[in-house]
DNA sequence: TATTGTTATACTCTATAACTATA
DNA sequence: TATAGTTATAGAGTATAACAATA
């Protein structure tokens, strides 16, 4: 498994167990998109899996937690925070409040505008579905240290930060 | 623009122009899952626009690359290498044999197995390609350093490799 | 005129399951 | 029995464009 060419073959002492099943990146060893996409899609699936049941998504989840961090924000903010288009935002609240766990409310200085909250029935199921956030992301903690997690968390942010949380129309 | 909270809009002055607008991302702190679908999302659709022109998509230079640098590789190796199904490595393949920039060879050991390979037009196109990749994750090096992007990349193939590349079936 | 939220629509990405040919 | 590749299909996620209400 994992071989494929002859040189690789006759190599008989592996240096670890991993790296000899680990192919050449080639010209993707200096890009990182695609390295974000497939720890993402594993790690999304895996937690949609596990979210079914609830009848909630990943993207649901960020949402509640994002509005129940930052209460009154609008849809259109949120979705500068999720990184998505804010037609998308609408069925995620809509989703939200179907299941009375967000609330929208027309601001009254700004008719607008609505106003994100979470309810009490809310702020328990955000409770349940991050146990089952840091769950699904248990894994990392075993490939990185806890300070290396905080390292990376912090570089993602700002690449965020200074890149793409302005490109939202 | 991004102020929500009495609290916020009391604050008279600002650590920097950036920090003022960022949301608390509250129990999404403490996760990673988030922080990588935003910048994935839109990674990817700038990537998937300027590739447009040429008739690809961001997964076909990934695999096209991955075979450049891995002659030889059967497919459902490189479902792995890519994260992904090998179901979906089926149309990847024959977008980049459509195009005459890949082959399918069967192998003559087994039969059951396409060696894959790149062709010379296919080399000068993932030049190309990588050049669009480049461009794309320029943003990148303005908000991290050349040394904390090998950090990244390496937390991140460390992450992959060890939590997610022998999940495939 | 510009912005917030909405709807309708379509497209991309990916997975699942069932199939074939080989082993 | 198990594996490599294929096909058909369905679902999740997202964007675009046009629209109504409000600023």
């Amino acid at each position: 498994m994992g071989v494929r060419t002859q040189a690789v073959k006759t190599a008989p002492a592996e240096t670890t167990a991993l790296a000899a099943d680990v192919s050449d990146l080639g010209v993707l060893q200096g890009l990182i998109g695609f390295r974000l996409r497939r720890i993402q899609n594993h790690l999304s699936r895996t937690f949609a899996e596990r979210l079914i049941d609830r009848g909630v998504r990943p993207g649901s989840f960020s949402a509640l937690a994002l509005v129940a961090a930052n209460p009154g924000i609008s849809q259109t903010e949120l979705s500068r925070d999720l990184g998505s288009d804010k037609a998308s935002v609408v069925s995620l609240i809509d989703e939200l409040e179907g299941h009375g766990w967000a609330t929208r409310q027309r601001s009254t200085s700004d008719r607008r505008r609505h106003a994100l909250h979470v309810t009490p029935a809310g702020k328990k199921v955000l409770r349940e579905m991050t146990a089952i956030a840091l769950e699904t992301e248990a894994p990392l903690h075993e490939a990185l240290s806890e300070a290396e997690l905080s390292v990376l968390s912090e570089m993602l942010d700002r690449v965020y930060n200074r890149c793409f949380a302005y490109d939202i129309d």
